[in-house]
DNA sequence: CTAGGTGCAAAGAGTTTGCAGTGGC
DNA sequence: GCCACTGCAAACTCTTTGCACCTAG
């Protein structure tokens, strides 16, 4: 995970922005996430090692690392932002209405869907978002969370 | 586009919802629509035929249109909420970086998009969001706007 | 040294809610 | 006639901004 972070801190300086610590934190607490995380989150975990973290802070470096490239933005359902690291996998993501848990998926068809579209509408693709709702495998049986 | 009203009233009622002139004003501009609008632009729409119509009124109207299955409430981009009626088919947006325009795709590799999750996840999809961001023909060739 | 970044507090945008009155069924 | 719906205004949530201070490069 540690390389991940330096990586992106690569690209950061490469992009002209400067590393701060906050940015280093708030890149951290991404990739350690296990799900999508809303700014809040970031900031409420990010303020367990730097009590002094600002939300704003968390904002700006969000709109800085959305800018960079290394963090994508998704609109999940009816709700706020959340954010996840770019890895540059395309990836679907499966959000289940009872339970709320967000199932990523690779997928090759998705490729296919890209590329179908920028044929069929000369259109040049740079990010895809999936987002297929539904019910997960355990709600359907009854196992809800 | 008066049948799609009347066919969306008749889910409406079915749905334990009245049928209110507001209501129906919220439809028709949907209908009319040539593209996604957001809750303020159907308030503007809506105010031009009944001056009286007021904006939580709009809001709760699509709640109500969200629930019933009526209307789909996108998440483009980093905007807010836009939203379009509900025609049944599953179509792909194109949604262009430089000119903002947003592409409606109909698309039977989608269909095996959802197939294929339901298939690998055991996930029942209920609805499909499918957003390709990028650059449109006409924008390509710097024929932007 | 000096932009660019930060924290804080205050403002802004979009959306929701409480309440009293209205009208669909 | 009952109860869902409406309009209005006020509240709330998420996000952005102004400003003085700080720090990475």
């Amino acid at each position: 995970m540690e390389d991940l972070v330096v990586g992106n801190e690569r690209r950061l300086r490469a992009a002209g922005k400067r590393i701060t610590p906050q940015r280093r934190l708030v890149l951290d607490v991404l990739s350690r996430a296990e799900r999508h995380l809303d700014a809040h989150d970031i900031y409420e975990q990010g303020r367990k090692r730097d009590p002094h973290l600002s939300l704003s802070t968390v904002y700006r470096t969000l709109g800085a690392l959305k800018e960079t490239g290394l963090v994508r933005e998704l609109h999940l359902d009816g709700e706020q932002h959340h954010y996840e690291l770019d890895r540059q996998d395309e990836h679907s993501h499966l959000v289940c209405l009872s339970c709320g848990r967000v199932i990523e998926v690779d997928s090759d068809v998705l490729a296919q869907v890209v590329a179908a579209a920028s044929e069929s509408h000369d259109f040049e693709v740079v990010t895809a978002h999936v987002e297929l709702v539904g019910y997960c495998a355990s709600c359907r049986q009854g196992q809800a969370e």
